[in-house]
DNA sequence: AGTATTGGATACTGACCAGTATCGTGTCGG
DNA sequence: CCGACACGATACTGGTCAGTATCCAATACT
């Protein structure tokens, strides 16, 4: 009846493996995760899976420097400064807490991949190199934004680097379990209140109460 | 030949099940752990943990309230005041970072309870009502501390408490898969400047006259 | 002491699932 | 138009593991 029907191209069948596969490990954790089901979600089936990927560990594998990728390249999009060091601040602020509320299932994968570095030594290598990477480069973009800003950074950029790193992983643990808590006014509030921390700036920072008191910036 | 060989008592048949069970599901993740890896740790079979738990949920519900114990009287003590508030900041700062560190196991647990928190809607509720009051508890410990020392926390103690959970959290992922760069010494770093960031105090600021002007009212 | 009961050990079952072997169809070179 | 190959579908295998059924020794009770 029907004549025969198109093959998909290889790379996209990778592609869609792929995005399966994050779906899939962010609910279901790795261990969780049914090859199977990894395949249905990306609309064929397990040979399609060990056609592309010798196992399960290389999936994963792939995911990580594939969520790199990601990562870095919004990484930088997240800190492109604005003209006023304030609006700046919050405007970051702003970027991370919605990246958390808006990309759970990325987020969560993750941690589950962080998770799952921290037992497999192998795993841990390839994360640790990604991590570092990301964590350099958003140092240095953070140096530059506030360099641009005319404001000082007191602690060292790898080390408030971190700091967000870590805030971010943290937050995204709690919203997941509690976000009705933990909302993304909440999330804004905690980023924006641990960089004013580690900022001193030409503008405003150390002292709030006498100019322009409190620049409640609550969009939405 | 030998005697009769003395019961071990149940009380510590269980006790000795979920210290097992905690580290095992640490180390393999929940998914991964076997109940007979667990038995086994704890010096039993696995006739003995369904003869305590009706499953292995059971199991992993049982450890949340038991961890939620064990943090309670952690928080409790961590922030116990000491004279000059300077000494009191690096001190908890401190305290928590060597906590990261030197409790790996236990760390990584909390992390892998929240994920299958997030997962799991029945375990959620559990999880969340022991976090919230963890939260609570260390916001009034805080606030407290702070009192006690004449400083004052520019930000609402609640989200204080939560940045400080998430970041023992997002620390611990990262000092877990990459502990060279993340090493205590780091952490004590986040940790201490974090906290400086959001208390202005009587020996450490410019102005300490002025006191709480601008009080932030926040989500909640 | 003798009997009942408690509670952990042992052995088993059924489901599940990563990985493999094989098949069938679409694609492409000649 | 016709083989040869590419690649995903299907069917199967072996191992693993939560949960169960049964057993047996140690305590509790009278």
């Amino acid at each position: 009846m029907t004549g025969p029907v198109p093959r998909v191209p290889r790379d996209e069948v990778r592609r869609r493996l792929i995005d399966a596969a994050a779906s899939v490990f962010a609910e279901r954790g790795y261990a969780g995760a049914r090859l199977d089901d990894i395949a249905h979600a990306a609309g064929f089936t397990k040979g399609a899976v060990y056609s592309n990927f010798p196992s399960k560990h290389a999936l994963l594998a792939e995911l990580i420097e594939q969520q790199a990728r990601a990562q870095l390249a919004l990484g930088n999009i997240e800190v492109r400064a604005q003209n006023r060091p304030e609006a700046a601040l919050d405007d970051i602020a702003e970027v991370w807490a919605v990246g958390i509320v808006e990309h759970e299932a990325g987020t969560r994968l993750l941690i589950e991949i962080a998770q799952q570095a921290a037992r497999e030594p192998e795993l841990r290598e390839l994360y640790v190199g990604v991590r570092r990477g990301l964590r350099g480069a958003l140092a240095t973009t953070l140096q530059t934004a506030a360099d641009d800003l005319g404001v000082e950074i007191i602690v060292p950029p790898e080390q408030l680097a971190l700091t967000l790193q870590a805030l971010r992983l943290g937050l995204a643990l709690e919203h997941g379990t509690d976000p009705d808590r933990v909302d993304r006014a909440t999330l804004t509030a905690v980023f924006t209140a641990t960089l004013r921390g580690v900022i001193r700036g030409a503008s405003d920072v150390s002292r709030p109460g006498t100019g322009s008191a409190a620049p409640r910036k609550e969009s939405e």
